[in-house]
RNA sequence: CGGGGUGUGGCUCAGUUUGGCUAGAGCGCCUGGUUUGGGACCAGGAAGUCGCAGGUUCGAAUCCUGUCACCCCGACCA
């Protein structure tokens, strides 16, 4: 292994899980607070935090989703109306239970999620086929009182999005599942270069209320999964428990059909674990909060600061610092790549001369000479060739880590050997996932969408008939 | 919630076994100077109620009791 030009971060290969925190700390992503699980997020975490939500938020928009903001609070008697949801949120719930001195009569929950609260709202705003669809969406915080925490992976306050959505049809409910689904893969394969299997969660994993889950499972560099991005079909579930209904065109009333589907801070987590190295953060360019740093040589010497002032003017459509900061340059070649900047451009008397600068990108070290007139048109290169090796590098990586079992002593030396994913086939009973978690730890991750083929007839762990081919794996 | 571990300047830690004098080191920070193409060097400086609360003792970072926090493993975590 080549040195580490960064001392201070723990090597991956010796503990990911101190390399993790190592670089989340060490790079000002977050800080920890005084709440136990509840993390402070710096400048250099919340900008990637912003140029994630320009993102999607765009997409969204394209497909007709408009933004809300609900309330924090979730009165008892609202959570308590669709079974399955309560009860798979009470265990992590926080309540507030007084107002000033005085004791509530009701309590609040602080959401850990909003569903119960856009029913409210729309058993009161739609009425009518025409009330439909409503395709909104809130940005927010949500709270879940976890017990074992880790930065951005599992916080007990986190950023996310969740969008909800009601309809006339199931059709249309479902249409708008997929296609959420479909915008959360895109995004993270076209911006932030993490390649992730689409699938169906088996009923065991899936949303508490929800008729299908489906998700994005990405792989980290350490083999292990993380659920990346949910969309969830409803049926009509709620609609019933809240007594939604519409008049439809032939006079007659209906239930309605709803969504909803969130993406949150943690696919900060996925960015780390899917690019980081040794050294640091490697930031896909497109969220990167600075994509170009200018490390200007020897910047005390007449000039120099001017014409890297100069060359950052001129990538002006790039998001471009100049690093005038009174460090050496090999200090600043270690902290900017630590903190994962795609492109650094070194400027120095001798490239002065010669009318160039040196381009150094952050994934390979790779080094260039780059004509200074060329600058723009290299950088704008670079950064799509930067993205586009990072997501070949992540995919090669997750296919040589996806592995097939059909007997169940495969499937279990597999996991004890091998890193990844597993595909195997499944009988759909719930006491064969129990029985491989209890065996290997490994979860259902989900069901793909693209390659459900039926590499043997038998579940892999009952040996009865077979239903689905599920993908394995330890989880985040 | 169960098992294990750790709490000492901003960070990493030594000192605790066997109580004793003014609590140390490295890194970081500040000032001045020399430096600057892969984490510079010299000189000086600031910074600690030893997690918290009781107790034992002439005397506690060190021993005892309680308590809190954090980390790791498990359980739990749509």
């Amino acid at each position: 292994m080549a040195d580490k030009l960064v001392k201070d971060i723990t090597s991956m290969d010796e503990d990911f899980a101190q390399w993790y925190t190592d670089i989340v700390t060490r790079a000002e992503l977050i800080d920890y607070s005084s709440v136990k699980g509840c993390m402070i997020i710096k400048p250099a975490g919340y900008a990637l935090w912003e140029n994630i939500q320009h993102e999607l938020d765009r997409r969204f928009k394209e497909t007709g989703v408009e933004n809300v903001y609900m309330p924090l609070f979730i009165p008892e008697s609202l959570l308590q109306k669709e079974k399955d949801h309560v009860e798979g949120f009470a265990p992590e719930a926080a309540w507030v239970t007084m107002g000033g001195s005085e004791p509530l009569t009701e309590k609040l929950c602080v959401r850990p999620t909003s569903e119960t609260l856009f029913c409210d709202l729309y058993k009161n705003i739609v009425h009518s086929y025409r009330d439909l669809p409503k395709v909104y969406n809130q940005w927010c915080s949500v709270v879940r009182w976890e017990k074992t925490t880790r930065p951005f992976l599992r916080s007990r306050e986190f950023l996310w999005q969740e969008g909800h959505t009601i309809h006339a049809t199931y059709e249309e409910a479902e249409d708008r599942t997929v296609q959420m689904l479909n915008v959360y893969a895109d995004f993270c394969k076209d911006v932030l270069a993490i390649p992730t299997i689409r699938g169906r969660k088996t009923d065991k994993e899936k949303f508490a209320g929800a008729e299908a889950t489906y998700t994005i499972e990405a792989m980290m560099h350490d083999g292990k999964a993380l659920q990346s991005g949910t969309s969830h079909n409803f049926g009509d579930g709620f609609a019933k428990a809240f007594g939604i209904e519409f008049t439809d065109k032939d006079n007659s009333l209906h239930q309605p059909f709803q969504t909803s589907w969130g993406l949150s801070t943690r696919i900060i987590g996925a960015i780390i674990m899917v690019h980081g190295d040794n050294d640091g953060l490697v930031l896909p360019p497109k969220i990167a909060p600075t994509q170009v740093v200018i490390v200007p040589i020897q910047q005390a010497k007449e000039g120099v600061l001017e014409k890297a002032n100069e060359l950052a003017a001129s990538l002006k459509s790039f998001r471009v610092k100049v690093d005038d900061s009174d460090r050496r340059p090999g200090f600043k070649f270690s902290e900017q790549e630590m903190r994962g900047f795609p492109l650094r451009l070194e400027i120095g008397p001798k490239d002065i001369e010669a009318g160039q600068c040196v381009a150094v990108r952050r994934d390979t070290r790779e080094k260039y000479t780059v004509s200074l007139d060329e600058a723009e048109s290299f950088v704008s290169k670079m950064l799509e060739e930067i993205h586009n090796d990072m997501y070949k590098r992540a995919k090669e990586h997750l296919d040589s880590c996806i592995y097939n079992a059909v007997t169940y002593d495969e499937f279990k030396e597999t996991i004890e050997q091998k890193p990844g994913f597993i595909r195997a086939m499944w009988c759909g009973s719930v006491e064969c996932e129990d029985q491989i978690k209890a065996d290997t730890t490994a979860t259902s991750r989900c069901m793909p969408f693209e390659d459900q083929e039926r590499i043997s007839e038998t579940c892999v762990c009952c040996g009865k008939p077979a239903k689905h081919l599920v993908y394995w794996g330890k989880a985040y």
